[in-house]
DNA sequence: CGTTAATTTGAGTGGGTTCAATTATAGTGG
DNA sequence: CCACTATAATTGAACCCACTCAAATTAACG
């Protein structure tokens, strides 16, 4: 079935990079498939450097990057910039934000893009009627919720090298899973100054740690791409994980189990609560 | 209506901040709060310094939390953590986490606390079934993404000082909001250690910064409390803008004009990227 | 081919860290 | 109620990672 709907996905010459996101984690029918390629049939193209949505807008429907790369942003008053993050082909941004009354951040594109707008409406008739997506779409906010966070640990807690690196790890892992990036080797439309309001330092700083990695050989800097001669050495080399982009895929069965487990592990779970086993915060 | 809802919440003797903060956002009718009160009326209570969850387990309902704060945190393998978010009275943590596999990072109860777990079957049923609760918990995911994205800004790119100042506002305000810190002093289970892991700094230099915003009177410290003489003067200190946390109020009539607005705004949408109108990314 | 944006390089500086040691505070059991 | 213990807060000095400033070189693009 899931062959069958990344066919489907690709019916007009070019892949429904959307749907094919979701189809990896979600097992999609026809009919699923069906109704996301209507729902994201009508796009508008976005040109490079130019804003999708601007912070304290009124929001218009969630954008969904059907081609291109984009990447959500806030900006500063003394002029600093903090690019909050990296949006690739098939990634959605701010699902629901239609509801809210302003823009809290900006979403810029980094190179050309084509770009579904889903009106809250929209996604909530999708998911209403297609288990499928509901459960694709919310896996997909929280990984977004997990991304997030991811780049806030490393922003506060990792030195700038690994920092770097992780994030350059994560692009290459999501970017891999929809199959751009088969080999090694991706096209990253990144220039320093973005990478930097990325990992929250300075452009300059940033050189120096690209430097060093290509002197170390983790990475090959070519023209606006990237490539990664030894991801494992790389992945090391910064820690990077990748358990929390929850790339296995979640089957039918699988939630099925989950709902069987459910009241067992909540007896335990409940149990945990009354006697102090289990580490503690502090 | 809205009173009457916020009268129901409290109808059993202790006041159901879910329901009140939803209340503050979204129009909830008498059914509406039933619904969420029955929702949320089986809850289990934490200790302090436990662990209501922990990274990778496989992650039960939705917590919510009634009473007490408890933080969102990460702990890396070399000893350091990083804290995620602040959970006050009121907030929920990872709507629908309980489709996900693994959880990706801990939840740790700073003060003993009562939460409610919600399994994101009985989510789904609640918005289904209930239009201004599926609005309020769509308000309230965006607004805690929101949050999570100005603390990603503020340790990326603010001066300790000012990110210590800017926290502050912010849990002052939504502490505010909820009806706990009427006053300008407000309890505050935090230890320098915890606000060092919140704003990617070392806790010594978070008492340095806390001392010096105590000489020049922006705040007061007590024993785990904090109060803020001027609240105006700590927000322009720290360039404080609530309006990431969404707070004016949506009535199903804001929803409507949203609606009627669409198409015209859609319009003017679409103009905008076929001519070289508007703020660029770069 | 000219102009603008991006990268590169170096030197000096500073914000924040680390290490180490002391004092205060809170919680605990006698 | 108090001594005892663990945790948190406090202080100071030395250090270093990353920033700033300034200027040269290279690459991109019309």
């Amino acid at each position: 079935m899931i062959a069958r709907s990344l066919e489907l996905a690709n019916a007009w010459g070019m892949p429904n990079y959307f749907v094919r996101k979701m189809a990896l984690r979600v097992a999609l029918s026809d009919d699923d498939v069906k109704a996301l390629l209507f729902a994201t049939g009508t796009a508008i193209r976005v040109e490079a450097g130019k804003d999708l949505a601007s912070e304290g807008d009124r929001p218009q429907g969630s954008p969904i990057i059907l081609s291109g790369f984009a990447c959500k942003y806030r900006s500063l008053r003394d002029g600093s910039r903090s690019i909050l993050a990296y949006l690739i082909p098939g990634d959605g941004c701010d699902m629901h934000s239609s509801i809210l009354q302003s823009m809290p951040h900006s979403i810029g594109a980094l190179t050309d893009c084509v770009v579904a707008l889903l009106d809250y409406r929209k996604i909530k008739e999708l998911a209403a009627c297609y288990p499928n997506i509901y459960l694709g779409l919310w896996w997909s906010v929280l990984v977004d919720e997990a991304i997030l966070q991811e780049l806030l640990v490393g922003v506060g807690r990792r030195p700038a090298d690994k920092q770097v690196a992780y994030f350059l790890c994560d692009v290459f892992t999501r970017l891999q899973a929809i199959g751009i990036a088969r080999e090694a080797a991706f096209k990253l439309p990144l220039t320093q100054s973005e990478l930097a309001d990325t990992a929250g330092l300075s452009k300059m700083h940033v050189h120096r740690v690209l430097t060093e990695l290509r002197k170390q050989n983790l990475i090959n800097v070519h023209h606006k791409g990237i490539s990664i001669p030894d991801f494992a050495r790389l992945k090391s080399f910064s820690g990077f994980c990748a358990n929390y982009l929850q790339l296995k895929h979640l089957s039918a069965k699988d939630m099925e189990e989950t709902q069987d487990l459910s009241d067992a592990t909540r007896r335990e779970f409940e149990k945990r609560f009354q006697s102090p086993i289990g580490t503690g915060f502090r």
